[in-house]
Formats: structure tokens, C-alpha cells, sequence
DNA sequence: TCAAAAACATACCGACTAGTATTTTTTATT
DNA sequence: AATAAAAAATACTAGTCGGTATGTTTTTGA
């Protein structure tokens, strides 16, 4: 195999292996070389692909989380169709397709941002970014919605894109204390309620 | 001085100092000797009054943490006059009165919840029992709205608790992403056009 | 075929971790 | 004042942490 090919796919295994883990038991918690355990390779397969763990968080964040993200929660939002039932299908069907542990262990994104946003700035940036994106893609459907005439025009469409996230994001840190899925429905009875009174 | 009191105020002093740590850098990243350091007591005391930092953890949630909640946003809703008037400022003033080191680093208790809710029983037991306070206090004031007509009979009251703690506790770690408030402006924005729609 | 470079392995470093064992100091009781 | 008990200090353990230095193996290009 070609060089080039055998360390792209090195660095993806790691990256991997990096965000279940960090997932799983957090960021800090994650050693390096638990992760490099995880891979069958050792550390000084690490430190020849990445040159500490705060570079390897960022990766994960840029690549695996942000993946996620859009693949979950943004691309969708670009699908044809009613914006509202778009917004509330989207919301409340990726929240019921969560596997055990994913309601167990929470949003990948909002544990880390909780857990170490404000311990270094770079992270700030990167998961920024990520939350810009989302924000940005929910701000245009919504705009779609008032030119079609489905949705109030006098409702700010960014503190809509707001309130939606943060509840979503919300929810998924409350869940982890309960072990059934009754506040998520809680949850989605409320967003439904929400995204009615949106209606033009 | 009395030695039972002398304890009870080094107790406190251990779990002020927790507190304060356990916010600035997290659970797992304040490790005894840090919080030792800062109460100027050595780690023989520590472990004469905690078994574990797991018991130190516990203890945190359930008196420094819950008295914050309890203070901050359970009590206030105990006050007389219209229901959503009271919800809209005690969710929208507490949010505008934090401090920066407050908005920088989030809600201790939404912190917690992201980075060791899933690691321990225990603490998710510790933790739920907040939120089932806060979530409890929260529908009595709605049911009192309704039946001073003024909130719609036909919502869920528990649906709409759940909806308001999340968005709250969703933007309190969004928030740190960002180095001014534009953001929890849009969640108030937000917050206030939601309850509108709640007034029969 | 051969040397350079890349990929990875091994062994190690000092700093830090939660927790323990033991001793000293302070307080309470008689 | 003597004694016991509680509070706190000191010194330590075995293990983990991120990171480094230095090997060995594999791949590459001439």
C-alpha cells in the first residue's frame, strides 16, 4: 500500500477510535494511550501522526463531530418540502432514532463543548464552527418558510435557530440523569407545541 | 471553638473550594491536592472528613449545587403575580445577571450533568433530583396560570418545564463558545415569543 | 540494490493521581 | 493535670498521565 494511503488511514483509525472513546468516558478521562490501545498500534505511532492530544481533540472535532452534525441534523434540513414539518420531523425523529447509548451518553457535541470549551480557546473555535453551521442551515430554512408563507414573518428567524439548538442540546445533557425515554417525549411534545405557534 | 463545629466549617470550606474548581476546570481535572492547596489544609484532613472524591462529589451536588438551583431559579417562582410574567423574568434576568466568569464557563449543574452524569450512577441520582425539584416547582407556577386563566389549559405543563430547562440549559453551554452575548439575546428572543403563545 | 525517509515500536521521563499509614497537634472530658 | 479522642500534618504508595528519545521495520524512489 501506498505511504501516503496507509497514514491517511492510520490517522483515521485513530480519530475513530479517539471520538468513541472520548464519547464514552470524556475527553480529559481519555488517555492517549488508552486510545492507542484501542488502535493495536502505540503511542509512538501517535506522536508520529499528531503532535499532542489537544491536536488530536481538534481533529475530532473538524472531522468526526462535524460530520456528524451535518450528516444528523443539517443536510436534512436542505430537503424539499413544508419548512415547519421539515424543522419538526428532523428535531424529533433524530432524537427517537438515538440508540441506548446515545441517550445514555448524550450529544458527542454538547458534552465536549461543556466539558472543555472553556478550558482552551482553539476548542472554542472549532466547535464554533460547527454550531455556526447549524445555525446558519436553520436560519435559511426558516427564511424559506416566510417567503412560502408558513411562517410568521415577525418572529426573528435566528433566535428561532437558537432556541431550537439549545433546547435540542438541552434535552440530551437532561436525559443522561434519567433512564427512560419519558422527558423526551416531554421534549418533543414542547418543541411541537413551539413550532405550531410558528405557523403563518 | 467546639470541635463538631470546627468540622462542620472545615466541611464547608472543602466544599466551597470544590465548588469553585469543580466549575473553573471541571470534576476530573481538579484532582484532591488542588482543592487541599486552595482551602490551605493538607490531604489528612481531606481524608478525614471525605472517604473518597467520589463522596466529596456527591456532597457537592447535593448542598452547594442545589442551593444554587434552588436560590436562583426555584425559589423565585414562589412569588405572587402573573405566572409568565414571572417566568419570563426569572429566565431572562437570572441569564442577564450572570458575571462573565459565569457565562464563560456555563451552569455548574449543566456542566456536571455533561461530564460525569453518564459515569456514575450515583451521580445521575444526585443530579435528577435537582431537576425533578426544579421541573416540580416549574408546572405548579403553569398550573397556576391556568387556573388563573392566563395560561392555555390545553399544554402540557410538564412538557412545557421540560421545554423551558432545556432551552435554558442548552444556551448556558452554547454560550461559551462565544466572547459576547449576542447569542443569549437570541435565546430571550426567543424564550419571550415562546411563552407569548402560552397566554390564553 | 541500496540508501533515505516514513511508519511504527520500545523504553523511558518527570509530574501528577487517588488513596493509605502513621505521626503530631488540638480539643474535650474527667 | 491526665487521658482519650478528634483533627490535621507528613510521608508515602502504586499507578497513570502527556510527552520524548531512540530504536526497528517498512516503503519509496533512484
Amino acid at each position: 500500500m501506498k505511504q501516503e494511503q496507509k497514514s491517511e488511514l492510520t490517522r483515521q483509525l485513530i480519530l475513530n477510535e479517539s471520538f468513541n472513546l472520548f464519547y464514552k468516558h470524556g475527553f480529559k478521562a481519555t488517555s492517549v494511550d488508552k486510545i492507542m490501545n484501542a488502535t493495536n498500534l502505540t503511542k509512538g505511532a501517535f506522536y508520529h501522526h499528531y503532535n499532542s492530544k489537544k491536536e488530536l481533540g481538534l481533529a475530532v472535532i473538524s472531522s468526526n463531530l462535524q460530520k456528524r452534525v451535518v450528516d444528523g441534523m443539517i443536510t436534512p434540513l436542505h430537503q424539499k418540502g413544508d419548512a415547519l414539518k421539515l424543522l419538526e420531523d428532523i428535531f424529533s425523529t433524530r432524537l427517537k432514532s438515538f440508540s441506548l447509548e446515545e441517550k445514555q451518553h448524550g450529544c458527542p457535541m454538547n458534552n465536549l463543548i461543556n466539558e472543555i470549551a472553556d478550558t482552551e480557546v482553539a476548542y472554542q473555535v472549532a466547535l464554533k464552527a460547527i454550531i455556526d453551521k447549524w445555525t446558519t442551515a436553520l436560519i435559511e430554512l426558516i427564511e424559506r418558510g416566510k417567503t412560502e408563507n408558513t411562517i410568521k414573518k415577525d418572529i426573528s428567524s435566528k433566535a428561532v435557530a437558537i432556541y431550537l439548538i439549545s433546547a435540542f442540546e438541552g434535552v440530551r445533557g437532561i436525559r443522561k440523569l434519567y433512564d427512560d425515554d419519558l422527558i423526551l417525549n416531554q421534549y418533543i411534545s414542547g418543541l411541537s407545541f413551539y413550532l405550531k405557534q410558528l405557523r403563518a
